[in-house]
DNA sequence: TTATATCATGTATAGGCTTACATAATTTTT
DNA sequence: AAAAATTATGTAAGCCTATACATGATATAA
């Protein structure tokens, strides 16, 4: 058994009262005490128990992280590692730990949520995505529980604080480039139409599209969880139209390395026969071929942004709701290409 | 505040010891009883609080999980999303939580740990990673305290519980391949020779070479951290050689994807002028072009045999020490191809 | 110098649960 | 039918820390 408060106490010839103070650096022990204390501590191994301590406390000193249920492949996306590392920066400055939260189907998932809230196990929770009726925020919300989403929330934009890239407009600039480029048959492939952040890319491209003037068609939008097969048939549809597109715009850096190999398959070049943007900057998107025009959504910055929230929220539960808007900025890398033919008005 | 044993008590008209016993499924208490308590759990929406519990029982019912210190770009591996769902399927199933623990330098990393153990937060720690001299295992044995590794350990082997591949013969059966099809110059790329991961693999490579009676070249053996420039000098390097190899294995499906890259920078092709081989089979190097062929290492059974050994250590700490290695198979997919032209004697 | 404010520390309780031990009720044994 | 064993539940003492309140010692004010 660990050494307790009680027995430094009693090494140190003081209550455990003070040793509690000395520990929490009360302003009111002399530094006479304070010292013989800490020596006595640092002497007897002393480390104080956290379980003891966030029962008197009525806390726990630690976040909850809950990923999209792994249902899918997506969570093999570098997106997440990314986020937890910024989340883990400012965790560990404020002394907080990151309880994780993952589980294969979506029941499962709010089952852990329910019980790491019940439980008292978690201070508050970091939802690290956002999509339309979700049951787990919904019970969040519900039970009134401190929570920050990565991402924008698909309801009560007002009153849930998150922290966001301003998605709608990088879609637009990202396709805006497409456009500066020369392209006028612009695609967009996009995984779930549930989640939110595919759909304010997408409204972004739509935008860009309008503001040129350029034609928006529906067989140019393509949605797909991107598991393999569904995805080559997506794009093969794609290249088989009439007018194919000359330049795709691809929600998701993971599923652009997808879509170059099936471009590849389907012998289109990228970038000289297709150009592609795509969106998150992971480290691969560096090292792929083509390297990747993308958006650079600073993953680090949105973790640590959602972790700094929520521990605002958690010390303070008045805290109003924020929205944190990360900004982003493109890489410009070689995935893209000029368009030289204008292809008939 | 939420509702306590004693409340429950109190209206079920028992002894707040017969509702934690309830709570523990304890034989000797009554059907009638257990039924009336359950009841008014139920009603008054009890849940155990976790604190004090675990104060209760000088436990925590939680995983530590180390991941190596993201200095490096190495933690956007996918292999580390996919291990947490393997950790996490078993934590879940026997209701533990996972305590994630990151950070930017060693430093930060071992204090992490030391503070996670000292103060109680966790009953045992999974290391996500081995390395020669890591002073994070150094604590944790000088302690005493549970942890198991996802890896092989530097030292002390047979005292460490682990869970591994036999990365030695894997490296050896996939350079095999590669000689099968007719190659002779195959080189080594590999990352930090610090890590036992990359040991294990460069050493059946190297077996494989000799078993075949092929000439082992210091110069076909490149250790780089791979961020970019780095690893493109290398691998220039590698071609500037006057006999350049015409295959290659790569220690990580990851370093896969630049390596294919730069080659094609160099002007070589892959598969056609180059053949490829690599570990893990994360879920890009399926969509990556040419798909690679790759050891399938089962990430996901590393991650939940991890967690089985460990709780099982946890209950008892005289769980002797074990290794448990996970099979691995090969998925032959498009990055390798037959040599034809035998390359002089 | 005495009353009062300030400071340094101690006492005791709370936080919510588990569990060894005690006790009352019931069943089994002889 | 009394003694013994078993069963069902209660009592109370922890687990370790934080903190409101109490107390004694100094310093300040009147």
């Amino acid at each position: 058994m660990a050494v307790t408060i009680k027995e430094v106490a009693k090494a140190a010839g003081v209550a455990p009262s003070t040793v509690s103070r000395v520990i929490a650096d009360h302003p009111r022990i002399s530094p006479a005490t304070k010292k013989k204390v800490k020596k006595a501590m640092k002497e007897m191994g002393y480390h104080p128990n956290a379980n003891a301590r966030n029962l008197a406390n009525r806390s726990t000193q630690s976040l909850g992280v809950v990923m999209p249920s792994s249902a899918d492949k997506a969570l093999q996306n570098p997106f997440f590692p990314e986020v937890l590392r910024g989340i883990s920066a400012v965790a560990h400055e404020l002394d907080y730990s990151m309880l994780l939260c993952t589980g294969e189907t979506d029941d499962e998932m709010l089952e852990a949520v329910k019980r790491m809230v019940y439980s008292n196990r978690t201070d508050g929770i970091i939802l690290l995505y956002s999509q339309v009726n979700d049951p787990i925020m919904h019970f969040l919300l519900e039970q009134n529980f401190p929570f920050v989403i990565v991402g924008k929330p698909a309801e009560r934009v007002d009153e849930i604080t998150h922290v966001d890239n301003d998605n709608v407009r990088a879609g637009k600039e990202i396709t805006h480039h497409l456009i500066e480029l020369g392209h006028e048959r612009i695609a967009f492939i996009g995984g779930s139409e549930d989640r939110i952040v595919t759909i304010d890319r997408m409204r972004g491209y739509e935008l860009a599209l309008e503001e040129a003037g350029l034609p928006y068609l529906e067989d140019y939008r393509i949605h797909t969880e991107f598991l393999k097969s569904g995805g080559r048939q997506a794009v093969h549809e794609l290249f088989s139209l009439p007018k194919p597109p000359t330049g795709i715009v691809i929600a998701d850096d993971l599923m652009s390395i997808g879509v170059v190999n099936m471009l590849e398959e389907f012998g289109k070049r990228v970038p000289e026969e297709v150009s592609i943007v795509s969106f998150n900057n992971v480290y691969l998107s560096e090292i792929t071929r083509p390297p990747l025009t993308t958006v650079d959504i600073h993953i680090h910055g949105l973790g640590s942004q959602a972790a700094k929230c929520l521990i605002e929220k958690i010390k303070n539960k008045e805290e109003p709701a924020k929205r944190i808007i990360v900004p982003f900025d493109i890489k410009y890398r070689s995935s893209t290409k000029e368009i030289k033919t204008k292809q008939e008005g």
